[in-house]
DNA sequence: CCTTTCTTGTGAAAGGTTTCACAACACTGG
DNA sequence: CCAGTGTTGTGAAACCTTTCACAAGAAAGG
């Protein structure tokens, strides 16, 4: 019980456990910089809205990391939990479709932070192929294949109008790329090997806009929160 | 059964059903264009990639609309939804944080077409205050309270740096916002009658990141969609 | 009008996630 | 070394969501 995780284990981890280990990661940091040696899942809790069961059922599907009577060691959990999630070494990530959304990414500094390099960029417009993002040249899309793998690109991030957001997809598949990040506002089709995860801002506006009409003055009306408790 | 859902219902209605209404929304809007009369379950699961119970129970929580041995009539059905979601109506909506996130959102044209139109924008950056994006005036943070009163805002949009998004938040509980959209990477503290939901794009990129080195080449590997039939 | 075919709406079963509750253990102070 | 306190790790219970399975109803065709 002590080796902890394997990538081979069978057991099956749902995505709000994933979802909250990066919670945790984050409050791991903020008290690693603040210099606490040892959390209680009982703080851990507290600081994120849980139950300290969630907390500790939630670590207890990778192994067993804390003392008895004492609580979790702030700096080797975090450690732990940025191997888990597979953050402790750096992706390469490509970015296609250089526009609003686009552009705002590459300009964000915090991904390359948290180990998500944005190494590429890709787009279809004349005008903005052969451009300079931030120190990073706009390729031509018919450079995709061989760009994409010149560079070892792990994760990609589409960014383009939704009507041509499957193609897109599919062009990125067939390349080899095992991870997507959607922007688009559609529901992509792709092979079970493929992971992908859309943002999709319209569904969470459509979310308030329910809670709003729905749950509003109830009595001691509910929260809704993505990153709470509830998946 | 026949006069379907009221807000004041005490039903509990998941996340899940609230997010796949949003899709079911969509794919009747493409299927109306089409000029399709009716649709089943079957169909509407197969193009949704869920299971035709899944549909008929999400669907159960408001009503009954379908007819049987028919399906369900493709132009009420999403006029039903609209309404049960709230977005039969236009809700107006703030942005605080005119950089490179929000400058994406003022220009994003498809918002308005869903009914969510912002009306308002705000920072604290005195060469931003008074300026012009897509001929909405950038204002102070010092008119916050009077010019969301004065706008009707119902939905704010917070999309200032991680550091200071959670006193923005409480401002804007202060002002009365009962809905709020975040972009910062933080966990928000709101009273219980507030709404919220945070896109977080690092979450999103870690999840994919635990894909890659969990779940990559298992034996017919499962996809992972926040799109799909789990929340 | 009756039979066949189709599809909904829904209780009940199955499956999944969170919470409970407590034994097991670690540290502290006497 | 022992009693007391605190906290983990984890089966089992409670709770929640999805899937199953079928009765009930609607249309179509003879
Ligand atoms: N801007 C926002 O705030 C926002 C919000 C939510 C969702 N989205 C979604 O994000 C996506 C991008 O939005 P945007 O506002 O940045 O749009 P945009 O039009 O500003 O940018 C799209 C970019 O994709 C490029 N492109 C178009 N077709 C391409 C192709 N076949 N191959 C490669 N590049 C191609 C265009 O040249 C352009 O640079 C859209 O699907 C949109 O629905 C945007
Ligand atoms: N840019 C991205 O791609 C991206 C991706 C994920 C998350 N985010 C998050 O979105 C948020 C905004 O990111 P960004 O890249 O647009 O940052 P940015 O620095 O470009 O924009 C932030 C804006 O907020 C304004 N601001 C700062 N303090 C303020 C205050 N007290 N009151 C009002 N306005 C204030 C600034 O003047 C600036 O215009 C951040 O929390 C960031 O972590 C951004």
């Amino acid at each position: 019980m002590t080796e902890g995780w394997k990538a081979t284990d069978n057991r099956k981890i749902s995505e709000s456990t994933i979802h909250r280990l990066s919670h945790y990661y984050r409050t791991l940091s903020v008290l690693e910089r603040e210099d606490y040696e040892t959390i209680s899942s009982r703080e851990l809790a507290r600081r994120e809205k849980l139950t300290p069961a969630q907390v500790r059922k939630d670590l207890s599907f990778f192994g067993s990391f804390g003392t008895r009577g004492l609580g979790y060691p702030v700096k080797d959990l975090r450690a732990k939990i940025a191997n888990i999630l597979g953050i402790d070494r750096a992706w390469n990530v490509a970015l296609i479709g250089v526009g609003n959304i686009g552009s705002a990414m590459v300009s964000y500094k915090e991904f390359v932070k948290q180990g998500f390099a944005i190494k590429l960029l890709f787009d279809n417009d004349q005008r903005k192929i052969g451009s300079n993002h931030k120190g990073i040249i706009v390729h031509d899309m018919r450079d995709l294949e061989k760009e994409l793998k010149a560079k070892k690109i792990d994760i990609v991030m589409i960014a383009v109008p939704a009507t041509v957001a499957q193609n897109i997809v599919d062009d990125v598949v067939r390349c080899g790329i095992r991870a997507i990040l959607n922007f688009a506002p559609v529901k992509l089709k792709v092979a079970d090997n493929v992971f992908y995860r859309s943002e999709n801002m319209a569904m969470e506006l459509e979310y308030l806009s329910f809670a709003l009409v729905n749950l509003a003055n109830r009595s001691g009306g509910k929260k809704l929160d993505k990153d709470s408790t509830n998946s």
